[in-house]
DNA sequence: CTTTTTGTTCGGTTTGTTCCGAACTAATAA
DNA sequence: TTATTAGTTCGGAACAAACCGAACAAAAAG
């Protein structure tokens, strides 16, 4: 299937992931509810179980998928965790939040030099001050969006 | 300077580039408006002329530094581009909006597949509208920051 | 108890990235 | 003209990531 290539090319850039390790995620996205299992992914994929097992266990471990079973079934059935949107959007805000502590920390010294530095080779702090006000309002803009998906998720 | 290292690491992850390369951008950063010249950050830096001059060169194309001459001195002084925050922006909202390109795709295969899959194993459309709400609302609070800092730059 | 199913773990190969040194260029200086 | 400055380009070494196969484990089936 294309759209399995085509989403895992997406998914590799995105999520940071190995070629292999995206081409899984994008098939257990692609085949939704009824799962995916081990072999299925050995057989379609073309990878090898290795590959395989240690991938699939990566994306679990980063909570991008879980897995459901059947009574007097051995296999696991891979599909999508739903609330990857809210570990996304969870992620997003963590690294704007580590970002703008990085601005403040340059901010900072950026000051102290400025104190001893002549007068046209001062630090222009408007750069930071930019930054931070961007990045407030887009934290705040996204937070308000998650708290909104959140009830909307609830009335279902 | 600890700090090149630190900032070096961050940025390193956040804009995906190689160690000295996150370095060579995270000393033009801290330098500030006198310039980094190509020798200086071969000492500094303990890399190669090749190494510096390679990455210098990317870091170039990717539109993150620029620089700025002396009459009579043929020597590049190094900053960073003041519209880097604005490439950023920019960036980011094209993302955003390739991602949601491929949430269409998707749900419009997965439209097609529900009309011939049976009632229970029907693909769940609400993630992907959720995401495409999310990105709606995230591109547009963000475009509206961009807007109010292209105000401000004009003031000063 | 042996075989099959459903995986996991380990060592090694392949592939790709990052960096360096040496040789080169083009411009200025002596 | 020769030397120095300010870089670029190329080939390869060193390292890291991705993947595979073979051997292993644990549970169920025969």
């Amino acid at each position: 299937m294309g759209l399995v290539e085509k989403l895992g090319v997406h998914l590799e850039d995105r999520e940071q992931l190995a070629p292999v390790a995206a081409r899984i995620l994008a098939y257990i996205i692609l085949t939704g509810k009824k799962g995916s299992t081990f072999d299925d992914m050995v057989t379609i994929l073309c990878a090898s179980k290795s590959t395989i097992s240690t991938h699939l266990n990566h994306l679990k471990d980063l909570h991008k998928i879980v897995y459901f079973t059947k009574t007097g079934d051995r296999k696991k059935y891979f599909i999508i965790n739903r609330d990857m949107v809210f570990h996304h959007i969870d992620d997003m805000m963590q690294k704007w939040k580590e970002e703008r502590d990085i601005h403040l920390e340059l901010k900072e010294y950026k000051e102290k030099i400025n104190s001893i530095e002549s007068e046209n080779e001062k630090f222009d702090l408007t750069f930071h001050d930019d930054y931070i006000k961007f990045i407030d309002g887009a934290t705040s803009s996204v937070e308000e969006l998650r708290n909104k998906l959140t009830n909307n998720k609830l009335d279902f």
